[in-house]
DNA sequence: TATCATTCAGAACAGATGTTCGCTACCATT
DNA sequence: AATGGTAGCGAACATCTGTTCTGAATGATA
């Protein structure tokens, strides 16, 4: 492994923040209860892989004896984005608390660029599951980059979850007079129509990603 | 007790500087170690007046959790000194060690205005024993503050051993063509004359304080 | 499928560390 | 001399905390 995972990158955030709280170093197992990681043990194996990589120093034996390597900044270029569950056409889109927003709480996370993200708050994401979103050129298996918005404005892509039907959807919003239109975000693809009383949006869709081996 | 001692001192400068090295606080068997504190009882006793007093927050249970207060500098004004033993007419003066210029590792200090020390590095102090250094104007009991040097100018006051007489004082010394006149404080006294090679000079007397109840 | 490296879970262990308690020493005051 | 407050000593204790070990998932590779 070369390069620092996800949940070093949770460990190393944890740390830089408690210290900056605090104002001593945190033990394993208050890294461990921050970052919701099972056992000290991950705790010590990830820490001695940040060791290894360069970003910490720690001395063996003393309590709380680690230290942040000066150059231990994560790259402003790279930000890490809680995954905060799945979205799938037939059940309830997760939504987001304050306290999924942060990043040491989130089960899974994933590393965005800046350039995806900008500076906003509020960003998560979803795994999507199932292929009901094909008509958003969304797969499955793919991750959605969702920004956390009650509102939309018009041609924004929402996760919308309809509520006669008990749907999720991912579509493009346009507020006409008295109804609301998704589009699908394949041109080809018939809109719907759905009152305003019945839409909710769960967020505003700014980037997919999808992984492929 | 109002005021912080001169242990506490020690103690708070200890703190400030393994923070500045280490980077985590120090326990308190390094703070014991480090001024040389006989039990962690003491180190415990003193940090707890060292909070009181506002100068330090302890995190109890938790190793190493002690943190410096902002305002727990100590007043620049004031600079404790190590008080490395005794002078007297008839025994040798103690010599200052790299060692016993830390203020951690003396047995006594005392706090000496700025406005005394300047900026010197290899202040120490002798307590004076007896009443020979009378004429010096320097009583029993006087606190003398001493820089350490190998040499002095002209009107300088030393701590002078005189090799052949087995005999320690306190004179302002004049170099002479052949002899070095060594001249009590009190001028109406006789200056002695010894050679050279006679003199040793330990130190030159920056400052003279006398406690009176 | 078999194999190997990576990552993790859970528990146990040993050492580090904060806390406490009874006792002593010193010093100023009565 | 008696008293009371401050400071220190030394040891014991309970907890905190880093370390280690065995075994189990997991994923990539052949």
């Amino acid at each position: 492994m070369k390069t620092v995972s996800t949940k070093q990158q949770q460990i190393l955030g944890f740390i830089r923040r408690f210290l900056a709280e605090q104002d001593y170093p945190p033990s394993l197992r208050d890294i461990q209860e921050g970052c919701h990681i099972s056992s000290t043990s991950v705790v010590d194996y990830n820490l001695k892989a940040l060791e290894r990589l360069g970003f910490i120093r720690r001395h063996p034996e003393i309590s709380r004896g680690i230290v942040l390597n000066s150059d231990s900044t994560i790259p402003l270029s790279m930000t890490p984005v809680p995954i905060i569950g799945m979205i799938a056409a037939g059940s309830p889109i997760p939504v987001p608390t304050p306290d999924t927003w942060d990043v040491s709480a989130a089960a899974e996370t994933i590393n965005i660029s800046r350039e995806l993200t900008g500076d906003a708050e509020g960003i998560y994401a979803l795994k999507v599951k199932g292929e009901s979103m094909i008509d958003a050129l969304i797969n499955d298996g793919d991750i959605v980059l969702m920004q956390y918005t009650n509102t939309a404005d018009n041609g924004d892509m929402v996760a919308a979850w309809l509520k006669a039907e008990k749907e999720a959807t991912l579509k493009k919003v346009y507020i006409e007079s008295d109804r609301v239109r998704l589009q699908p975000a394949n041109r080809h693809m018939q809109p719907i129509y759905v009152s305003p009383d019945n839409l909710e949006i769960q967020g505003k869709v700014i980037g997919v990603i999808r992984k492929l081996s």
